[in-house]
DNA sequence: GGTCTTATCAACCAATTGGTTGATTAGGAG
DNA sequence: CTCCTAATCAACCAATTGGTTGATAAGACC
C-alpha cells in the first residue's frame, strides 16, 4: 500500500509469480482460477497477489457472473518505463561527457575527478528523525 | 534478498528513498554521507539502502581513505526495460490484433469474445501445498 | 599516541508481506 | 430450495523490511 504509485508498481512487480501472472495475462483475460492453475498455493493466495497488481493499477477486474475476469492495463508500464529512462540517459549522457574530457584533455594534468567533491551540507540535528 | 535479479532491482526500485538515491547518483558519484544529506533518517539507515541498491547490482561502492564513494550501474536498467518492453509490446500486439478481427466483422455476428473462455484445467489437489 | 570522521556491524522493534485455513458472498444449475 | 462453483473476507503466522540506538573498524589529522 504505498502512497505513490510508481513505488506501488516496482513493488508489485518486485514478486515472480505477479510478474508471471502479467505475463500470462499479455495473452489475454483471464479468471482467477485459471491464474491459479500453474501456482502450488491456495487460491486466497493468488487473490492476494491479484488485489496487489489492482492496487498498483497493472490490472482490473470486471464482472461475468461469479466469475471476476483479470484485465491487464499496460499503459501503467509507461509510468516505470519513463522514470528508467529518465534516469538511465542522465546517466549515460554523463558518462559521455565525462569521457569527452578526459578525451580531450592532455596528459598530466589533475581531471577535477567526477566525485563531486565540494558542498559538505551540515544538516541540522536529524538524529532525533522528526517525522 | 531475493534469488532472482530481476526482482531484487524492482524491489530495490520500489522504494522512493533508494529511487531518489539512484536519481542523485546519474549526477555523479557520492559517499554516503553526500546521500544521507537530504533525509532526515540515520546515516545506518542509508546504509542499508545502499547494500539493498548494491545488492541488485544498481550501483557498487569503491575505496577513498575511509570514504566508500557509491557509483551507479546504469546496465542494470536494462534488465528492467527488456522485461518491460517484452510484455508492453506483446500487450499491444494483442489489441491491435483484436482491434483487426473486430474492424473486419460485419455487424452482427458472435466475435468469440476476447476472454479466453476454453480450457478450464482441472488441476490436481492442490490444497496440501507440497512447496 | 590520541581524537575526529566515515562508515559498517549488531541487536532490537513495529509494520508489512506472502502464505495458510475457515467462513462467507454471489450466482448458475438441478 | 439445495447444491456447486468462483472468489473474497478474516484471522492468524513466520519472514522480511525500514527504521532505531550503541559499539566498532578504518583512516586522516594533530
Amino acid at each position: 500500500m504505498p502512497a505513490d504509485a510508481l513505488s506501488a508498481v516496482f513493488s508489485a512487480l518486485a514478486d515472480p509469480t505477479r510478474r508471471d501472472m502479467v505475463a500470462r495475462l499479455t495473452v489475454g483475460d483471464a479468471t482467477v482460477n485459471e491464474l491459479a492453475a500453474p501456482y502450488d498455493v491456495s487460491l486466497q493466495a493468488v487473490s492476494k497477489h491479484l488485489r496487489v497488481l489492482e492496487d498498483a493499477g497493472l490490472v482490473t477486474r470486471s464482472r461475468d457472473a461469479q466469475r471476476r475476469p483479470v484485465h491487464l492495463e499496460a499503459e501503467v508500464f509507461d509510468l516505470m518505463t519513463k522514470w528508467i529512462e529518465r534516469y538511465r540517459r542522465q546517466a549515460e549522457e554523463r558518462y559521455r561527457r565525462l569521457d569527452d574530457v578526459l578525451a580531450a584533455m592532455p596528459d598530466g594534468i589533475e581531471p577535477t575527478p567526477p566525485r563531486t567533491p565540494e558542498k559538505q551540507t551540515p544538516k541540522p540535528t536529524r538524529r532525533g528523525a522528526t517525522s
